[in-house]
Formats: C-alpha cells, sequence, structure tokens
DNA sequence: TTGAAAGCGCTAACAA
DNA sequence: TTGTTAGCGCTTTCAA
C-alpha cells in the first residue's frame, strides 16, 4: 500500500510522491521558511498519505542532541520517587524533551548501568538520586558535554562526597549555630564534596524542627529511628535530631538510636520501649519508617520525616516533616535544562526547605 | 586529552588509537567472535582509555530497531500506575530494553502527542493506558510493524471501542449468567471493539464480588459511587454493581449511583444520606473515590475498588477489592514482548482477576 | 582473522 | 524558492 518498498515512508518517498526534492520535504517538516504555501500544501498531503514520522534516531544521528534527559531514581512506584519524576516530566515537556526513566533499587551497578545506558542514548543531561557513591565512571560523559544534576542526596565523581561513615554515629561533628526557624539550616554537609550540581532538601534543618517540636511538647527522652546510616539523608536527619537535643540541653543517648532498613524499624523501637528509661516520642527518618512503626502498633507521640496519604485520616492525624517532592523535581529539571541552555556558572547546591505538619500524633503529651 | 577533534569518541577514534580497522572495533564492542584475544585486548584499552560509548542513534538509524518501547499511563506518580510502570520496566529491562514513559493526564490529546513522539523515537513497541477513545492515528504506526498493547482499558483504531454510553446508565445491557466465583467473568464487554491486544483487569467481576460481599452483610441498599461514567473502567464496575443487584432480587434504584470526578465523591455520597431511605452501605469505583469518601468523614459499611496504601491502618480497615497493578503491567509487557519476538496470533484479550480483602469497613452491619 | 565500502534517514552548507 | 551534496556513527556485505 505503500509508495516504498516496506517499513516506514521516508523523506525521500514523500519527496517523491510529492513531486520536489528531498529537502523541501525537510524544510515543511521542520517549519522552515522559504516554502510556497502550494507546495508545502503538496507535502503535507504526501506525508498525510504516506502516514510519514520523522526517524528521529536520524535527526539525532545527524544533530547531535537528542532532546531526551535520562532519570534515575530509586523506585519510579516508590510515591516520593513519582512524584519527583512527574515533576521532572512536566518541565522536560516544557522545553520538548522526552524523559528515559529507570529504577536503580538501591543498586550502584544497577544505577551504573542504567546510567551509561542513558549515556548511549546520548541524552542530554541526566538528573540521579544516586544510591552509589563512586561516579568516576561518569567522568568521560561529563567531559563530553552531558549535563548533570544530583538530587535528594548529593554525588557526581571526584574527591567523593563520602557521606555517612557507615557507622550509627552520623556525621554529627559540626557545632553549627543555625537560625532558629527550622527550615533555615545554613551550612549544609560536604559541600566540598564533589563539583555537580546538587538540588536537596533540608534534611538536618527538617529533623531539627520535627524533634524540637516534639521536646516543646513536654518529651525529654525521643527516639530516633532513621534508615541504614550509609544513606546520606539518613545521616543528615541524625544530624538535625542531635542538634534539637543539644540545643535542648538534652544528653543524646545512643540507645534511643536505631537506623537500619524499614523492616525492622518496628522490632527496633519495641526493644527499646521494653527497656529502662524508654522514650516517650519518637522521630522517624523517612516515610516508610513511619509507616512501618504505625504497623507495628506504635501509638505514642511521633513525628515522622516525609509526608504520605492519608496520614490526615489515621488516629491520630500524623505530624510530618513534610518534603517537596514536586518542588525538588521541578528545581532539578530547571537546573538542568538551564545548563542544557549554555549555564556555565559554577555547580550549585541548592536546598529546598521543609514543612512541619501538625496533625495529632507529634503533639501528644509524654 | 580525547584524541578525537572534540565531542565523543567514536568508533573511527577507537579505530585509530588501537591501530586496526572501524569494523574490528565494532566487533569487539558488539560481542562478534573472529578477533584474535591480543587485537581485542588492544581495542578494549582503547575504548577505557578513550571513554567511548557506542552511539545508539547510529546504531539505532542503522539496524532499525530501537530497543526501547514506549508506556502512555495517566499519571507516572498514580500509585496504581506506578506500580503498573514499576513493572513494565522490570520486564523491558529483562529485555534489554528500555522504557520512554510519559503521562497523558488523562488528556486525549496529549495522550496522541506522546504516542507519536514515542512513535517518531521509533520505540519497538507501544504499552498504552488510553484515554482517547479515537486511535486511528495509530494505523500508520501499527501497519508499519509497531507493536501495541492497550493496558487497563480497551483502545486502538477500527471501529472503535465505544464503551459507555457518556450518561449515567452504564453499559448494562448484557444480561449474561456469569459464574458465582466473584473473580471468573466469561464473556467481557465490547470484545469485538478494535482488534488490539488487551490487558484488564475483571472490572464487573470484581465490582460484582465487593457488591455482592455488602449484600451478604445484610444490606440492601447500596450506593455506587464511581468515577465519569464515560471511563471504560467505570462503566464495567457499575456493570458489576447491577449484576450483584439482580442476583440478590434487589432493585437498581438510579438515586444510589453517583458518577463523576472524585472531587465531588464525598457531597454526591452526602446526598444520598439526607434523602429518604438512605442506603447503609457504599461501594466505591476506585482508590481515589474510596479516599474521598473516607475523607469526607463517612463511615458507614464501605467496600471500595483498588487496594491503598494505609487501608489496612485505618479504623475500622477498608475492605477492598484488589487489583494487581504489577501483574497487569507485567503481563501486558510480556505480551509486547511475545509481539516483538514475533508472535503474529491473534489479538489477544486478558483479563485478570480481582481479590476482595476484608478488613472490617465491608463486614459493618446495617 | 581482518578490512574496505556502502548506506541507514536525516540536516547543514552551499548551489542554482 | 528550490535542489544537490556531503556526512553524522554505526552495521552490513563482501573481499582480502
Amino acid at each position: 500500500m505503500t509508495e516504498s518498498t516496506r517499513g516506514r515512508p521516508t523523506m525521500k518517498d514523500v519527496a517523491a510522491a510529492a513531486g520536489v526534492a528531498l529537502k523541501t520535504v525537510s524544510r515543511v517538516v521542520n517549519d522552515e521558511p522559504g516554502v510556497t504555501p502550494d507546495t508545502a500544501g503538496r507535502v503535507s498531503a504526501a506525508i498525510e498519505r504516506l502516514g510519514y514520522r520523522r526517524n528521529e534516531s536520524a535527526r539525532v544521528l545527524r544533530r547531535g542532541r537528542t532532546s531526551s534527559i535520562g532519570l534515575v531514581i530509586e523506585d519510579v512506584a516508590d510515591p516520593f520517587y513519582s512524584g519527583f519524576g512527574r515533576a521532572v516530566e512536566e518541565v522536560a515537556l516544557g522545553h520538548g524533551s522526552l524523559v528515559l526513566s529507570g529504577s536503580s533499587g538501591e543498586d550502584p551497578g544497577r544505577e551504573r548501568e542504567l546510567i551509561l545506558t542513558f549515556c548511549s542514548r546520548r541524552v542530554d543531561g541526566l538528573i540521579i538520586v544516586p544510591s552509589g557513591t563512586d561516579h568516576d565512571y561518569l567522568r568521560p560523559e561529563l567531559d563530553a558535554g552531558i549535563a548533570a544534576v544530583f538530587a535528594d542526596r548529593p554525588g557526581g565523581p571526584g574527591p567523593g562526597p563520602g557521606t555517612g561513615t557507615g557507622t550509627g554515629t552520623g556525621t554529627g561533628t559540626r557545632s553549627d549555630s543555625d537560625s532558629d526557624s527550622g527550615s533555615g539550616s545554613g551550612s549544609g554537609p560536604g559541600r566540598d564534596a564533589g563539583s555537580c550540581d546538587t538540588v536537596l532538601c533540608d534534611n538536618a534543618g527538617g529533623a531539627y524542627a520535627g524533634v524540637r517540636h516534639l521536646i516543646r511538647h513536654g518529651h525529654r527522652r525521643v527516639a530516633f529511628v532513621g534508615d541504614r546510616a550509609s544513606i546520606f539523608t539518613s545521616g543528615e536527619r541524625l544530624r538535625g535530631y542531635r542538634r534539637a537535643l543539644e540545643e535542648a540541653g538534652l544528653r543524646f543517648d545512643a540507645s534511643l538510636v536505631s537506623t537500619g532498613p524499614a523492616e525492622e524499624a518496628g522490632s527496633a523501637l519495641t526493644r527499646m520501649l521494653v527497656g529502662g528509661d524508654p522514650p516517650t516520642a519518637v522521630f522517624t527518618g523517612n516515610g516508610r519508617i513511619t509507616v512501618a512503626v504505625l504497623r507495628a502498633g506504635h501509638r505514642q507521640a511521633l513525628v515522622g520525616f516525609d509526608d504520605f496519604e492519608l496520614a490526615d485520616l489515621l488516629v491520630p492525624g500524623v505530624t510530618v516533616v513534610a518534603q517537596d517532592p514536586a518542588g525538588l523535581g521541578r528545581t532539578a529539571a530547571e537546573l538542568l535544562f538551564r545548563r542544557l541552555s549554555g549555564d556555565r556558572g559554577a555547580p550549585e547546591w541548592i536546598e529546598l526547605p521543609t514543612r512541619l505538619v501538625p496533625r495529632g500524633s507529634g503533639e501528644l503529651p509524654p
């Protein structure tokens, strides 16, 4: 049925069908000026008739830019990351770009593989929520001009982010005196780490505000149940926790701190509660852990990092430190597209504020 | 620092660096046989040194296959679709394929645009959760050999699915006598519609089982609060609702049925409850509506279509008819890849069973 | 085992 | 306004 041999019609086929030169078809397809309406009409008709669609691969090969970006997140099915991804998609769309996305599943090997696959496809840029810490393999890509923005956690090649020491002690060696606002955090963590664009939320500041909230409601024994200490955000939030204790003149008690995968959060808290001098309140380090703790049946005072759907419908409502996943995604994507349009300024380090949402669980007395 | 002029090194650069012909590099890169270990080693070293990465666009242009598929869903941030997407991604990965995904936002125009963009990028196949009903623009693509699987709702070009009439009456004109199992649904809806591969869940059967569950717990006035009737799944679920009433010898009462966007669900139900002879139980047509109804403060007997996180933590737990988003995604993707590897069998129509999960709200007495 | 040449479908540069 | 030519980086075919 088609004029061409078989398979998809090409510009050549359209040109033949319309009785013009190939380049004229190209002009019409790309809305380039300098074609009489009459000719353009004939070409358009042929395009319509043949069901012609420009072959993007050929175009990319010729032009060098793919108009696509790669997005690597931990899990596209996680509500936090899917909100993040949606925002990225929206910004990309506005820039005429497509999004290739993939889940790293918190596996550095898979992350690497995904990123290199994206690079093979010559994405114009990358937005990465890093799970690995060693991104030296990105060097050639960055040198070749691929833009990269790290989001949610720092990353990138170079001296290495060196976040967390892998022990449970966190990174709370700084004794900075941040403002009292709870959202401003002042100097961040290892900012010198790498020199890549980075967009984070104010993890330490958010945790600080959440724990302070519990303390202000009369609690003096506040537990911290967080994710594995090796995860950047986890360490930062622990740092905020310690700062809030310190500021209130409360002693840091390692027996009230637990870091580990969400599956173990419930039992970890149970152990604390049956011990002597148990905590009267809990601060949970992320949404999964909050849910795990609730599911384990704990009902004492609680503030959780991360908002989640239905937090308001539980009884009592769950007080949270809300991040803005969409804001994070939007900011990262906008920064990336700024780079893609030629901004060669110094690497940026952006921290978005968090917001304390009181709903009941965080206002319970000791 | 690179041997080449600037920009990314090419096979040519690698060949020059290794002192071999371009084709030899190609052989090494693609693991083709017939290269001595010695030569291969030299080539590999050059690849490593230059940071060479195969240009996929050029490869695609030459070979014709992109090893990528397009995924169009309503919203990547919706938990149902993100679980679905994750499963698709997983299957694609197993087949060495990448996933281009985009959100249609329930807008047929945007859906069309996305799909055509994907086709321009010469995806090998498409998985589409259609929001539009007119897919005639897909004809040239399908003729050109792009495989397409419709998921969650039927679609495709041709006679048109013609699902729903746009009124609130649903499509309950069939009086088929399905099995009593609640999951088997027997003959589906307009199966003749289009002739594309389709993977759905058993919407009518699931709704039937849910409503029957309420009736068995003594309810004789059961409301149906569903999404817009124009949406395929909505009509199907209404069909199941009617069948359950019919089977129990209960009269269908239009004043107990509401279809419309989730934002209006709460007030719609309120209106029913303040009327004469109010319902004692509610069946909600999807997850968003279930949450909307709960948020509006309704606490009578309730069974909802779609499971959602924390349904078990609410008091009482929310009884649901659970779909399997991941199963849907996996099935659709596996079918697609079966087509891509040459299966030219008749279009398939697959319905996955649903599962009733009692948690308390559906077992409340009238 | 290795290499040379052609060409995938398009755009950029330069005629006519 | 329209057309011609070269070549993007790779794989395919055929030859050495």
